[in-house]
This record gives C-alpha cells, structure tokens and sequence, in this order.
DNA sequence: ATGGCTGCTTTGAGCAGA
C-alpha cells in the first residue's frame, strides 16, 4: 500500500499534474493540501474518472484539503472533518479510514513570522492536534499522520540552517511541537531509512530555489508503530517540481507492506 | 537592505504562502 501526500498549492492547477503523477505512481492514496476550491467546484468527476474515490472540506481562496484512494481499495470510510474539540474556520484537516488504515491528511498553518498572531495560532493549533491525536490513536492504532507540517524538524532538514536560526518552519517552540507528535508513539517515516543529503520537500519559487536546492523539508509522514514496523519505504519524488507551473512543494510517499 | 515567485481575488493591487 503506497501512501502520499502533496500540497498542490491550487488543485484547480495542479490537477492534471495530480492524474498524471497517480498514473505513474499507482498510488493507493494521496493527501492533498491547499486545495483553495470550495466544495461545489471540487473537480470529483475527473477524479472518478482516473480511478479515485475523494473525501475533501475546503474554502475559497486558502486551505483546504482531500484525501484521495484507489478505488480498488475499497471505500473512504470514517470521514471526519477538522480537529475535534478545536472550532476552526480554516479547512485543514480530513480523516478516513482505507483499507484498515487511518488517514490522517493535515495543512499545519503556516505561522507568518515568529512575532506573529498566525505564529500563535500555529502553535494553538499543534496543540490541539496533539491532543486530539492521542486520543485518536487510542481508537485507531494503525494511524498514519500525511501533510504539510511547516516545520523542518532538525537542521539537517534545513538548506542553511544559520540563516533560518529561529526563523518561522524552524523555530524551537515549532520543533518541540513536532516532538510531541513523535511522543504520541509516531514515527518520521523518511528517517526510517537511509537517505540522500540535502533532502527538502518544499523550495522557494524565488531566486531559482529549486535549481539551486534551497529547500526545507516540511511535508511529512508519521506513522503510529504498528505501520512503522509495516513500512518499507518512503521518498521525495522531485519530479514534479521539474514540471512546467509546479507546486512549490514535492510529494512525500511511503510504502507499507500488507499487515 | 530589499525583494526576488505564484495563485488568488467581484481585474487589480494586495494578501498569503514559506
């Protein structure tokens, strides 16, 4: 079973580039963030039509998030909106349950700037994640947690790490955040395995980011320790940041072997 | 030192992103 997520930043964009990479990936399920579409627009139909089933909540403009899985796999079962307990009116968490799997799709917020109320709400936010997951994974051992976290956990996340010092993705209150979701019992998939230096998921569209590998490795996936001992696998697929009009971010996809 | 790109918005300059 192959696990994924993007953010597409705009899948009203990105959509052909999401059909083409599930074609070539064979993807069983893919979480989606910064969908920016309203519900009545989600392109479903399209979705259908290459094989997919979706569960999806978004807005207009920002936000937003989906969960995508083969049809083969059987049902979107569970769906759940939001964290519970925590009245958000930002649409960034989706979870269902595929093929015995919880997932969990999540767009943690961005935070702006460390001297920023969107800081605070990021760290308000993480908390309440937190919280909510343990008792989520209480009622689903088999969670996996897929998203845009925005943050880097370590310097080695980092392409200049001096210069992010403190800065908002890096910060050590965000870091510690991230900690406490590895101390509900989950694990970074990537670091599961050996992997290449300098690896990000994320690069600035400006000042050719990319070209030059000046990136944060912010989108992640951790899995609760049932799955961990199931997984085989996980990369960066860098491909479609090569793409023309690319999402700034690159899709993270771990593979888990049947239980 | 600043902004450097992209997507979006009752279309056009400003926002948010990271």
């Amino acid at each position: 079973m192959k696990i994924a997520t993007w953010n597409v930043n705009s899948l009203k964009v990105r959509l052909p580039q999401v059909l083409d990479w599930l074609a070539l990936q064979q993807a069983d399920v893919l979480c989606l963030q910064e969908t920016k579409l309203e519900d009545k627009v989600f392109p479903l139909a399209e979705i259908e039509a290459a094989g997919y089933r979706a569960a999806f909540v978004g807005q207009k403009t920002y936000n937003g998030v989906a969960i995508l899985a083969r049809r083969e796999r059987g049902e979107i079962e569970a769906v759940e909106r939001g964290i519970a307990g925590f009245a958000d009116e930002q649409q960034r968490v989706i979870s269902a349950t595929i093929g015995g799997v919880r997932i969990v799709c999540a767009y943690v917020p961005n935070g702006q700037s460390v001297d920023s109320d969107k800081y605070q709400y990021k760290l308000r936010w993480l908390a309440a994640l937190r919280d909510w997951l343990a008792a989520e994974l209480e009622k689903y051992p088999q969670l996996a947690l897929l998203g845009d976290y925005n943050i880097a956990p370590e310097d080695r996340d980092v392409h200049d790490p001096a210069a992010w010092q403190d800065q908002v993705l890096c910060s050590a209150p965000e870091r510690a955040a991230f900690r406490g979701l590895l101390d509900l019992g989950l694990t970074d998939a990537y670091r599961l395995f050996e992997q290449p230096e300098k690896s990000y998921s994320w690069w600035d569209y400006r000042m050719m980011g990319f070209r030059r590998n000046q990136g944060l490795r912010i989108d992640h996936i951790l899995l609760s320790a049932p799955l961990a001992a199931r997984c085989t696998a996980c990369v960066i697929d860098k491909e479609p940041r090569r793409l023309e009009r690319p999402s700034d971010h690159a899709p993270v996809m771990a593979t888990l072997d049947a239980a």
